[in-house]
RNA sequence: GGGCCUGUAGCCUAGUCUGGACAGGGCGAUAGCCUCCUAAGCUAUAGAUCGCGGGUUCGAAUCCCGCCAGGUCCGCCA
């Protein structure tokens, strides 16, 4: 798939490179995009003056008079130090034009590659609901998902289950001893909501009472010993949370492809290969019964710098599973990449050394967010002191349906408002998630979730709707398009924001930055909302030229429902 | 005590990896725009010692060092 800008860009670079030979520079050529006016790409020269020893300024002079003109170029101009370098925009408006309205869906897409990704997202323990504090995870894991597979990557979505920590034990426990009438009553009748209440009073009970907490401990020995009945006993109790989370990401448009339970590593002896190589590593030493790793020579700093990977008791810990986890992930797959909250970074790192040391071919690239926590401070489960995410996407949803009554009330049926406030309120619930790097803290406040103006998902499906209701309306057929006519500064500009598309989804892939997609949509439907203002499309006179604006309208439409795509955000037709 | 992350207008945020043209946006504020394709929109104005102090450089929000503040971790927990 070759994209117009693309093309130019690279046109652009080689015939820089050809001339910079010439010159006898050698340097790497890395464009720039300049500020408004001056251009479409530029090469800054600068660095250059030492090994010219001339001013940058002469320098640009230079190069500017030694470019060809190429398929692409139609300008090459210097500013100070910088050669400026203006596209043709007549190819550009033409083959932009074409190239979205012949992809249509996959406008943007990026090869295929050929390599497979799995990314591990969630893992959260399944003993309740989802709450606020872990929401970034699955939303964060899910546009990766798509920005990868857009790129042109197969990609497999992981939940890695933990099935064998005490914190399942401990819910197993309390759905096996405890009443339902002594459990906190659930607001919610999904079943993780349904069976939290026993994890919340078996894990104040164990605090109390050394008889309860001795039972649990046996439940996580024999679980952790791969005693069939069990780890059957604990799948039990949390099949039902694990439903209930389940049924929250698919209402935000997230689906997981797996879920894999750590306990598959126990019962296939994977693990006991792990502990086997970490033995022989002269990195491993022996204290009070237990094996661990010394990890002060990779940099580990701390009060304690050894990763215990092997109990007294002989049972194995969380970590070293996962990292027969990454050993089985890395034979079925040419990528892995995570989604993990801070807090694990220090067992991340642990995880990689220790891969490293056993020889595995692949290590996973990280992406960690830090926490979402509420103005009073952290969210937790056990003391109930949470705001769930289905609270928030109900309160999401409530608060989008009553602004589309506010608005639609008197023209929509009570069906539609209903359809188009659930689009709404979970577009707007995952773009405000997605839109900031993931490692600022957030301090979760409703009146922020709930924003639907400015740059939020709303304003994006707005401008989407816009131009739906402008394409439902035409008479023309949109074919023999002529985008040259389209001359108007709004709309080459919003015409090269369309062209950027392909360029944003590879710099979103290759840094893992899915966030820079929500400000590439906000950008294109801005400029959109511009060309509305200044363009009008049905009532203009001349055939051609409204031709060639709707056009551009369809192109908008499908370059925002594609990028809306890519959040998982439902691109609406009207609202 | 130590490690890692974060610190950009009243509030939120992009840019930081890969140094470059006046630090972009949004919310909120103020003033305008619906006989015209959905005003969840558009325009204008005001608002920034880029946490603080040094350094490197022709050039620093960006790189280096020190400090301050917040988050997070330093379990034979997960």
């Amino acid at each position: 798939m070759i994209y117009p800008l693309d093309d130019a860009r690279k046109e652009i670079t080689s015939l820089l490179k050809k001339v910079l030979s010439q010159l006898e520079y050698d340097c790497k050529v890395k464009l720039e995009i300049p500020p408004g006016g001056l251009g479409d790409f530029a090469f800054p020269c600068f660095s250059l003056a030492p090994i010219a020893k001339k001013s940058p300024n002469d320098i640009a002079k230079d190069i500017a008079k030694k470019i060809e003109k190429g398929k692409w170029i139609e300008k090459v101009e210097t500013n100070g130090a910088y050669v400026n370098f203006f596209i043709d925009n007549k190819n550009l408006k033409n083959s932009t034009i074409k190239s979205i309205l012949i992809n249509q869906k996959n406008y943007g897409y990026l090869a295929k590659k050929n390599k497979k990704v799995i990314v591990e997202h969630t893992s959260a323990n399944p003993n309740g609901p989802l709450h606020v504090g872990r929401a970034r995870n699955p939303i964060i894991g899910d546009t990766i998902v798509r920005i990868f597979k857009a790129a042109g990557y197969n990609v497999e979505s992981q939940f890695y289950l933990d099935d064998m920590g005490k914190q399942v034990a401990i819910l197993a426990w309390g759905v096996n001893n405890l009443e339902l009438k002594d459990v906190p009553k659930p607001e919610y009748s999904k079943p993780d909501h349904q069976t939290v209440g026993f994890y919340q009073l078996a894990s104040t009970l164990m605090g109390k009472d050394e008889k309860v907490s001795k039972q649990i401990g046996e439940i996580v020995k024999k679980s952790e010993e791969g005693e069939q009945k069990a780890i059957d006993l604990v799948h039990d109790a949390y099949a039902p949370v694990l439903k209930g989370i389940n049924e929250s990401l698919n209402h935000i448009n997230i689906a997981v492809d797996k879920y894999v339970p750590e306990s598959n590593f126990v019962r296939d002896k994977s693990v006991d290969f792990v502990v086997e190589k970490l033995k022989q590593s002269k990195y491993c030493g022996k204290e009070e019964g237990a094996f661990y790793l010394d990890m002060e020579p990779f940099g580990i700093q701390g009060r304690n710098t050894k990763f215990v990977f092997l109990r007294k008791d002989g049972t194995t810990l969380y970590a070293t599973r996962d990292i027969a986890y990454h050993l089985w992930k890395a034979k079925h797959a040419d990528l892995l990449v995570n989604v993990l909250g801070e807090d694990h970074k220090l067992e991340s790192k642990q995880v990689e050394i220790a891969l490293n040391l056993v020889g595995a071919k692949m290590i996973p690239r990280v992406i960690f967010y830090s926490f979402v926590s509420l103005p009073g401070g952290k969210m937790s489960t056990r003391r109930g002191r949470v705001v769930y995410i289905d609270d928030l996407i109900d309160e999401c949803v409530k608060r989008a349906y009553d602004e589309v009554k506010k608005r639609r009330g008197k023209e929509l049926s009570e069906k539609k408002m209903k359809e188009i406030a659930e689009k709404i309120g979970i577009g707007a619930l995952r773009y405000n998630i997605i839109k900031v790097q993931p490692e600022k803290d957030i301090a979760f406040k409703w009146e922020e979730a709930l924003n639907f103006e400015g740059n939020a998902s709303p304003f994006i499906q707005y401008s989407h709707a816009r131009a739906c209701s402008i394409l439902s309306k035409k008479q023309d057929e949109i074919k023999d398009v002529d985008a040259t006519l389209l001359n108007h500064d709004s709309e080459i500009d919003l015409i090269k924001k369309l062209a950027r598309f392909p360029i944003v989804i590879d710099d979103a892939c290759e840094g893992c930055k899915p966030h820079s997609i929500t400000n590439y949509l906000f950008e294109v439907a801005s400029q959109f909302n511009q060309f509305y203002r200044d363009c009008p499309v049905l009532p203009e006179k001349n055939n051609k030229l409204r031709i060639g604006r709707l056009a551009l309208v369809d192109s908008t439409r499908i370059v925002i429902q594609n990028g809306l795509d890519l959040l998982g955000i439902v691109a609406p037709e009207e609202m």
